[in-house]
DNA sequence: CTACTATTTTAGCCAAGGTTAACTTATTAG
DNA sequence: CTAATAAGTTAACCTTGGCTAAAATAGTAG
């Protein structure tokens, strides 16, 4: 009665499979966590894809204003390997947000907001990167991890990857 | 001549303000990468991207086969914390993709190539739950981090965290 | 000053991932 | 068998982040 209803996904097959009979001890590490802990963790990645871009762009715009004296968007097309359209639309919502500000057809500032944003951006990606490389891993695969890990690594991750660097480094020397 | 160039952005300020003029050692350590190199760092975010969402669905729908015998899309819905609608659409896309399949009202199974991702996945995801509890980050943190961290960590990453973790845990027994 | 080139913006397109509301189908209770 | 409930789908909408092609503006060279 039970095989024929999995194969074909009956849904009402479960009531008579309840919850509380199924053995505890084989599962126990391996077990899901409940609904609503599970549901918190995916929400709080959502939540990062949405500030995700406007970081490693205030991140970006400060490096070549700091490097290059100015943050065109022809440069940060070519740094983001985008069309100058997507980054004029981007910019655009930068500034509604009050993180960027420009002039038409000028380059591009940051705010006081942006500033801070950027500050701390930029921070969290030096301590994901310094990581990575005190791990272990090779520069460039360290670049190009530390660039998507970094806006899902917590304070309490960033405080021990931190510790984590200092010490390695203590270590050898 | 330059800062109130500057201040304004006027683009042109660049000419007579040659690159190579610039100097070297000052910021060798944090000097920005090669535009082309940059460019394929955030390529590679957002590739990771593309496949990010598709890797967690069938990575939860083989949890929910595993634990409780059947995937139903309601399920899905409450861990992902997502709506009903959302689950039903983005299921169409995995069908398209053939990584997953089930007839109409009727709940869901990997196929073949579902299984193989939802292997990876799992494994991929388990390193990297595990390497940052070795390195004294929290359960509950570790699972949030990791959620969005491995999309975005590397086989070189991956092999190192392993061997990490490895090593931590004969050094504590 | 005029032409040319570089840069930026705009318009129109698309896919992904989310929502709510209304509808259909399946399962269960009486 | 029928009514009620649970589950799944569909339609209509939104935002984000890509793209290309065309238009506008700025900077430079003659
Ligand atoms: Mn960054
Ligand atoms: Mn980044
Ligand atoms: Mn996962
Ligand atoms: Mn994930």
């Amino acid at each position: 009665m039970l095989l024929p209803y999995e194969q074909i996904g009956y849904i009402g097959a479960m009531t008579d499979f309840p919850n509380d009979v199924t053995p505890d001890r084989l599962c126990k590490a391996d077990a899901l966590p409940p609904s609503d802990q599970h549901a918190r963790q995916y929400a709080a990645v959502r939540s990062a894809h949405e500030t995700e871009l406007l970081e490693d762009y205030v991140e970006l715009i400060a490096d070549l204003l700091q490097h290059q004296g100015e943050a065109r968007s022809t440069d940060v097309a070519a740094r983001m390997g985008v069309s100058q359209a997507t980054v004029s639309k981007t910019v655009a919502r930068l500034k509604s947000l009050e993180l960027v500000s420009s002039k038409p057809y000028r380059s591009l500032f940051l705010t006081e907001k942006g500033e801070a944003m950027a500050a701390m951006s930029h921070q969290r990606h030096a301590i994901v990167l310094k990581f990575l490389r005190a791990l272990g891993v090779s520069d460039h695969t360290a670049r190009i991890d530390a660039e998507g890990m970094e806006h899902h690594a917590s304070q309490e991750t960033l405080d021990i990857m931190q510790r984590f660097s200092r010490e390695q480094e203590r270590g050898s020397s």
